[in-house]
RNA sequence: GCCCGGGUGGUGUAGUGGCCCAUCAUACAACCCUGUCACGGUUGUGACGCGGGUUCAAAUCCCGCCUCGGGCGCCA
């Protein structure tokens, strides 16, 4: 195994030993061949009955779809192999056999619903439309980095099992930490806030999330992938600034190193990243562009939030990415800051997709008073967020950020019907298994 | 949490009371075929989510449960 070659490395001339799975065989008679799949791509081995030592002729056509095998030959030019070249192989070993009866077909022959798929995401995985989704997320996130990075951001992890939670306990999953209540953290809200109040100032995560809501949506997780930033001496505008960057970094470079992944998911003819200017609208202009579009049975008003309906009658009057800003101050968070002259009015703000909610953030009430009063308002109690609240008495700079939606980017740049295809073994309300 | 629509061979489907001892594709088994590239051909194997009910007769209608998908609410 040593002296593995990889398919796609296997040139006209050269003595290899390829590895991994049979993807199909197609026996013509008295020519046969086996199409041999790695990670790289496929290759050919051809089987000429007549000419070739029985045994291996036997071992090689017999062996069942999926099963792990292990061939060595000589690789050949060959107009007629779809690659352009195949092997005539001398020596053929059967790793690992596979049961002839697979729960779904790998080679996509036959679609597979997306429940049996998750239950055998092995196999799924070996389809390189599928494989393409996670080499792109892996790629969506590295950007996500880099571009944190190129803002002064530092890296950070912030505690899964916590003792309270963002915003009380309802929709948190309770543990029990060596007895005492604990709980899978909702977002690292409070924690990041805690570090850019320090020196390191600018801060980010990339972490899972966990929210106990009993929803059963395409475009929702009961574990999900939270890309969060906090950042020191920054308002609103400076973290839509940092989201935008960050958005379009992950557009850029899957357009840029994500070809091979976007012509398997047929999307490499349609696919553009976004101009990163995207348009920032007040939440009173938002309202009054969706009332405008006449796509609602009754008219919106301010103060109301904004049903899935309006998001989407906005979303295709703008045609792209978009902001949504300076919230009605009762319906964003009680750590969400008010405008310093209107204090009906928030700062907190959406970065809206087309197709759903993307982000959301705004500048933080770094003020002590007003931060313990917000946590009253909000009918909890003070004093069970000390650990958080005390920090805001030493010295507590402005600052401001968002929650970007891991998942929800990767499927909306990806195009993806349900959010389950952009996590390997997603957790939902009913799937607590693979 | 509320509302709607589904669950048929390994996989994906057709089939709204008897005309269907369940259709088609693919997979699987056997045979034929020396250049396939979704190879082709012949034959064969294999299924009505679970429990109860209505009916002369149930995959089909009713009830309960489990389960899948979608919409809303809420959110990232």
């Amino acid at each position: 195994m040593q002296d593995r070659t990889y398919t796609e490395n296997a040139e006209p001339g050269d003595d290899v030993t390829v590895a991994g799975w049979v993807h199909e065989i197609r026996d013509l008679g008295g020519i046969a061949f086996l199409i041999l799949r790695d990670t790289t791509g496929k290759i050919q081995i051809k089987f000429e009955k007549d000419e070739m030592d029985e045994d291996l002729v036997e071992t090689g056509l017999g062996v069942s779809r999926e099963s792990v095998v292990s061939v060595s030959g000589s690789v050949e030019e060959e107009p007629r192999a779809p690659t352009g070249v195949e092997i005539t192989p001398d020596e053929l070993e059967v790793i690992s056999e596979a049961d002839p009866e697979l729960p779904l077909d790998p080679s996509g022959k036959v679609d597979a619903d997306l429940s049996t798929r998750l239950d055998n995401r092995t196999l799924d995985l070996r389809k390189e439309e599928v494989q393409a989704i996670f080499e792109i997320r892996a790629e969506i996130l590295r950007a996500a980095r880099e571009q944190f990075r190129e803002f002064h951001c530092t890296e950070i992890n912030t505690p899964k099992i916590v003792a309270t939670g963002t915003e009380g306990g309802t929709e948190l999953f309770p543990i029990t930490y060596f007895g005492e209540e604990a709980f899978m953290n909702q977002s690292p809200q409070l924690f990041k806030q805690l570090i850019a109040g320090s020196n390191v100032e600018r801060v980010f995560e990339i972490g899972p999330i966990f929210r106990a809501e009993e929803h059963n949506t395409p475009r929702h997780l009961n574990e999900a992938t939270s890309i969060d930033f906090e950042g020191a001496f920054c308002d609103a505008d400076d973290a839509m600034d940092v989201a935008e960057g960050v958005v379009t970094a992950a557009y850029e470079a899957v357009a840029e190193n994500c070809s091979d992944e976007l012509e398997a998911l047929g999307l490499a003819e349609e696919f553009e990243a976004p101009d990163g200017d995207f348009p920032r609208l007040s939440y009173e202009e938002a309202i009054e562009r969706i009332n405008a579009t006449g796509e609602l049975d009754e008219q919106l008003v301010w103060g109301d939030d904004l049903p899935t309906e309006a998001e989407k009658a906005l979303g295709d009057d703008v045609g792209g990415h978009y902001f949504i800003t300076d919230w009605p101050s009762e319906i964003k968070p009680f750590y969400i800051k008010d405008h310093d002259d209107d204090e009906q009015l928030s700062t907190g703000f959406d970065l809206m997709h087309p197709r759903m909610e993307l982000v959301s953030g705004g500048q933080r009430e770094h003020r002590h008073e007003a931060l313990i009063e917000g946590f009253k308002q909000q009918g909890l109690d003070p004093d069970q967020f000390e650990y958080y609240t005390k920090m805001f008495k030493y010295g507590m700079p402005p600052h401001a950020g968002f929650g970007l939606g891991g998942e929800r980017l990767i499927m909306t740049i990806l195009g993806l019907d349900n959010i389950r295809e952009a996590v390997l073994f997603p957790r939902d309300r009913q799937r607590l298994s693979p």
